[in-house]
DNA sequence: ACTGAGAACGCAAACGCTTACGTTAACCGT
DNA sequence: ACGGTTAACGTAAGCGTTTGCGTTCTCAGT
């Protein structure tokens, strides 16, 4: 560190307006025991001259924190880029930062950012992505969010189920359950379902919930399980659709995964929907700019990340919380009735 | 904050150890000053103890943070979460930890972002976006982020101009004149250019080269400005085809107002490429995943975040750096020579 | 045995802010 | 007009580290 001190301090700011620390402090965290004649002159002055508060000798006077830490599975995919974004503008609207990282679905990194964001005093804990159906797998994400409640912290988790704190849940077997729904009424009884790692409950839900409706239907499904990120899902659904050769229709359980799919029978000269249906879920920003456009259930994704945020705005409850946000099937190009 | 386990201190470390404070710190830090010995000992201690240092009381106390700011235009863009992922992706790999805010192209915004960046000492500050093609308008911010590195902070740049930091320039003139090109060999020599805001860098960058090209080559050209954002370039192409019945091509100059302008285009029955070609620039994710996919520039976005960041470990050069990324043309399906 | 140079370590002053307490002054009722 | 409140501020004690110096100790050199 070589030289000036670049930031405005408190000190500056009081002596400015001819005031003590003390009072400076108190007029800018809006205390009371200041007139408000004082108080709005002291927040005139600091804002001309550019004050901002360092957030470290805050937190180290006994301060909290200003920073949200927020993990996700993946940092590239929509689905999740939706969501940061409700995160960090309900963020900015509370006067808070926030610290995003990512875990590529690997429970031990996971772990890693959590403690990192702990010992970083973060004010609360955002973690959005499907959890597992192990609950072994996250016990000790479980126990380390335990504790950084109970030392003060906020957490909420987006789309989990075992985490033992606040969560906004997509209503995953919903959305499935609409789709498929959607497919049997157009006529469907032959569908492809292309599926992710059994290992996330987001997976679990939303098949289980697919292949019930279908089932229950009368219709033959057939499931093929892919990683889920949609890298190969278009290859798979094709596999499937060889194996296959009477279904009229192709069911991913994720947009991601339905792109792919889209991609891959166009690019093997199969008409959608003319001779294959195809539908995904999420409804992630490109779903109605592809073409065909995308048949899907649509979460409002920046809205589950808003939500989120502001969970953990509230204090604690004596049970975690549990807001379940609704899907709403979106019907567009990609399906229509099987070609009889 | 209910007090639990309190959490160990250095100084109950150097209790335990028999030693100083500073002699512990030390040992910590792996300074010298200090015996082999004595310093195994305390962080032998230390780990058993589970002491985790107290980032507030060390950046306080003078020490470096972790956290690299990184402030983008617009949060909830492809263009700009895919250079975020470089970012995020490339700072985890250096152990350091990203803090993301957006400022919808406000100066205004964007100054009182930096501001709390300085004054959260960050280590670093990214910023994403185009600048302003009037230098006055980011004095202030030069100003600024001048103040913070000669106070030891590192900034960088992805896509400015006039900040005096290192930065990492998207080729906008290659990429315009490429494309451009691409439109001139076809034959198109009546083309619309769905421009931005003027006072944007990167706009006039494209814009001015590509109404060069175009015109070097004989071509009419007509300009049309929009937000830049995409929302209105759909319908403001329309009008301009409305005006221009003879325009057999649609030059969007970025991939956001391309795409809307191929949602306008088929809404109102317009066959494209057949009818009219329509090109684009960034080569954002979804540019190929629709139909028509699109023709566009491409630059490699995550690479440019994965740049930047590096740019900022490296220690500050005695003149800003300037990396300059060149563009690469994609031919799509949404081109096309013009009808004759 | 004495001096001087280092090595090894301790002291204490920041860092910029919050907040418990103490102080001052204005104002109340009687 | 006086004790007693209370609002409005100022004082100063931390918060947990880092670090510039000062101090002590060791040991080689003479």
């Amino acid at each position: 560190m070589a030289g000036p001190p670049a930031a405005v301090r408190l000190s500056e700011v009081a002596a400015a307006a001819g005031v003590s620390i003390a009072t400076a402090s108190r007029s800018l965290r809006g205390l009371g025991g200041v007139s408000d004649t004082v108080a709005e002159k002291v927040r005139g002055i600091a804002e001309d001259l550019g004050y901002v508060t360092n957030s470290y000798a805050r937190t180290l006077a006994g301060g909290s924190t200003t920073i949200v830490g927020l993990i996700l599975n993946q940092i590239d995919d929509p689905y999740f880029t939706e969501i940061a974004a409700g995160v960090v503008r309900a963020a900015e609207d509370a006067d808070l930062t926030v610290q995003i990282g990512h875990s590529t679905r690997d429970p031990h990194r996971e772990l890693k950012q959590i403690r990192s964001l702990v010992a970083q005093r973060a004010r609360a804990i955002i973690i959005a992505g499907s959890g597992y159906t192990d609950p072994q797998r996250e016990l000790q994400a479980k126990e380390l969010l335990a504790r950084y409640e109970a030392g003060g912290g906020r957490a909420a988790v987006i789309g989990r189920h075992f985490l033992g704190v606040d969560a906004v849940q997509p209503d995953n077997r919903g959305a499935a359950g609409q789709v498929a729904r959607h497919l049997v009424e157009l006529g469907h009884r032959d569908v492809v379902v292309i599926s992710g790692l059994p290992s996330l409950t987001t997976v679990e839900d939303r098949q289980g919930e697919a292949v019930k409706v279908l089932a229950a239907a009368g219709a033959r499904v057939t499931v093929v399980e892919t990683d889920f990120t949609g890298h190969d899902a278009g290859r798979a659904a094709l596999g499937a659709l060889d194996g296959e050769p009477r279904a009229t229709a192709v069911m991913a359980l994720s947009d991601a995964m339905a792109i792919s799919v889209l991609t891959g029978l166009r690019r093997a000269g199969v008409d959608v929907p003319g001779t294959i249906s195809v539908t995904g879920v999420d409804d992630v920003p490109v779903a109605e700019l592809i073409s065909p456009s995308l048949t899907t259930a649509a979460f409002p994704l920046s809205e589950l990340g808003r939500e989120a945020l502001l969970l953990t705005t509230r204090p604690q409850a004596t049970r975690p919380r549990r807001k379940m946000i609704p899907a709403q099937l979106v019907v567009r190009e990609s399906t229509a009735p099987p070609r009889s």
